[in-house]
DNA sequence: TCGCTTTACTCAAACGGTTCAGGCACAATA
DNA sequence: TATTGTGCCTGAACCGTTTGAGTAAAGCGA
């Protein structure tokens, strides 16, 4: 620190204990509210302590306590679509809000490669940095969940359930709401439904897939379904492809609002017009799909009480009396605009493809 | 931990030292390359470190150096904004990649109230939980700089440059980015241009706002500015005001992406079209603005090397050698498909306006 | 061979809390 | 009155590092 700016000494638990005359246990026991002191000493100390603003140092309680009062979140996709989706924004904003009731830091950091995700959780672990973390993205064979439990790190997955760990997860029934979403487009009465999946490897995405493929062979209805990597240039090349077939889907299933906002916009610019000829449904809310026009339809979920409820599982666990998995209540359809029966005209617009197919 | 599952005995310097067969002094001396060991022992020490997997207690080092080798980042911002502006996102991953390269870790928290914020500073410095802070969304009369100079707390604000506070801040020069973009649009023809700005009590919402009326003045533009909270709702509010009058501007200028898409809607909702009947440019670039039809002219910046900048900086601070402010790379101009001359028609389409106007 | 420096380490005191085994004074009980 | 108990507080060890002072041995020039 040499040349830097000269810091007042900050004051310690013994300048507390000198001024209150007492010893420091005694103003250890006063500050966490522990028996073994007189009311009137109690006062006298933490009034003391208040006048002086002294805050505990944190370093040395851990240091006592074995415990960092931080909780660690690593998020590895890439720089560029994570800041596109709000969802992790959304969930930060959650898990903040449960870890700040309890004084506890969150601890992020952001990594390039998975490989570089478990070098995060050894580093912090070792250096007791956090006293747990949350796994987000679990993917299938994710050799994370292997590590964490062999560090004997606490750890939540935000995502499952999991065959092949016993790490307890918090997770939400995704096949209940592609089912939903599927007899709502079958109701409408479309024939053609495609999905525009995210990563396969992800198991949320696997799990929706596999339940959006059963939903739709159980209603008699053609299924495709197209990977992305999530970026909104493959989305937009998804959905090229669906549209470009002779027989297109008339209802396009999305797995992020950002894929759903890049499909309006390539479905729109082919003179497809939403949801006269073709009804596009996004996964995950936000306000980017209100304010495109048509405003899309999508699945709705309380992302923040979904990270807040991921952070008190993992304080839960942390201190030892966790207690399996936790199931949240699953995301909800939230019709709008850019659904429709197939070929239905609104306002008496009428797109090009639907005046053709009218000739 | 009570009931707790069981955690094996983490291993700590004296394991080291005890296997290496030296004290604790010289284990401390290899990991920190300091100088007063033989090559041969701070060699064999390091392997056996590495052989143990040790990572030294952050908490221990913490404690005896006085450092905490954390950062802090406080966003004040509602939840809902917060997620839908990706600025933040890029941002904290820039400031993320600067701070991994000296194993210092971030630490986030998320409040509703200004007067909330200064509370988390005051308890991070008191605990010892951060070396230092970055102050975002600098605003008129900020009261943060003032606690922040008080306490003592090294502080870097992200945006300025400041009149009434000598904290170093990092910052760049908007008014020559605002007259490029004026420029540019009276170079198109636009003779009436608005501009819906953020929040008003933002220093560089207000810089761009003054920047703006002078530049449209000095080239005989007539200008309007409305503000607005960031919120997609006010932006379709001003949107619509501006184009409810009798003579709308032939040009809008936004003051982030989320205002700029959300314009955009608003007005091919209301017939117009863009960029015949109104050019449209959003301020910060964001895969959002390149999805929409047509896609936002922008000004863009690189704002997770902003963030790479801004962390930087603050590190410098925090060691106490710090020089006065930083001056970033302002923000350049990308023209895309939503701006063009006044009227002009493209491909052969016609809006119904200009339609309505040329009969 | 002696004194002097240099090298390569050890030792122990911090850092600022927590925690537990006393100890002292005073009240209650036998 | 002697004993036991209880409430309130002290003292010191401890958590795992860093760091400056101390030291023994080696090196070196004269």
């Amino acid at each position: 620190m040499a040349g830097g700016p000269k810091r007042a000494r900050r004051v310690t638990i013994s300048d507390i204990a000198e001024r209150a005359g007492v010893s420091k246990g005694a103003v250890s026991y006063a500050l966490n509210d522990r028996p073994g002191l007189s009311d009137k000493t109690r006062k006298r100390i933490l009034e003391i302590a208040d006048e002086l603003s002294w805050y505990p140092n944190r370093a040395a309680r851990s240091l006592s306590a074995a415990r960092a009062d931080a909780c660690g979140l690593v998020l590895a996709r890439p720089a560029k679509t994570l800041a596109i989706e709000t969802f992790f924004m959304e969930f930060i904003a959650g898990v903040e809000s449960a870890l700040a009731r309890h004084s506890i830091a969150l601890t992020v950091q952001l990594v390039d490669e998975p490989q570089g995700e478990i070098d995060v959780y050894r580093r912090w672990w070792g250096e007791h940095r956090v006293d747990g973390v949350l796994l987000v993205d679990p993917r299938v064979a994710d050799p994370r969940f292997a590590e964490v439990e062999r560090l004997g790190l606490p750890a939540v997955v935000v995502g499952g359930p999991l065959k092949d760990s016993k790490l307890p997860a918090i997770w939400h029934d995704e096949a209940l709401t592609v089912v939903e979403v599927v007899r709502y487009l079958a109701a409408l009465g479309h024939e053609r439904v495609a999905r525009v999946a995210g990563l396969d490897t992800f198991l949320h995405s696997r799990a929706r897939s596999n339940a959006f493929r059963r939903a739709a062979r159980d209603l008699a209805l053609s299924v495709r379904i197209v990977s992305t990597d999530f970026t909104p240039e493959s989305g937009a090349l998804a959905t090229r492809q669906l549209l470009s077939d002779p027989k297109p889907p008339t209802a396009i299933v999305y797995d992020s609002a950002v894929l759903g906002v890049t499909g309006l916009g390539v479905a729109q610019q082919m003179g497809f017009s939403v949801p006269e000829d073709v009804s596009i449904v996004a996964w995950d809310d936000s306000l980017i799909c209100q304010v495109v026009h048509p405003p899309l339809t999508t699945v709705t979920r309380d992302i923040p009480a979904y990270g807040e409820a991921a952070a008190i599982r993992l304080l839960a666990e942390i201190e030892g009396r966790g207690k399996g998995d936790v199931e949240f209540n699953r995301g909800v359809l939230t019709p709008r605009a850019s659904t429709a029966p197939p070929g239905a005209t609104t306002g008496g617009r009428r797109s090009r493809r639907t005046a053709a197919r009218a000739r």
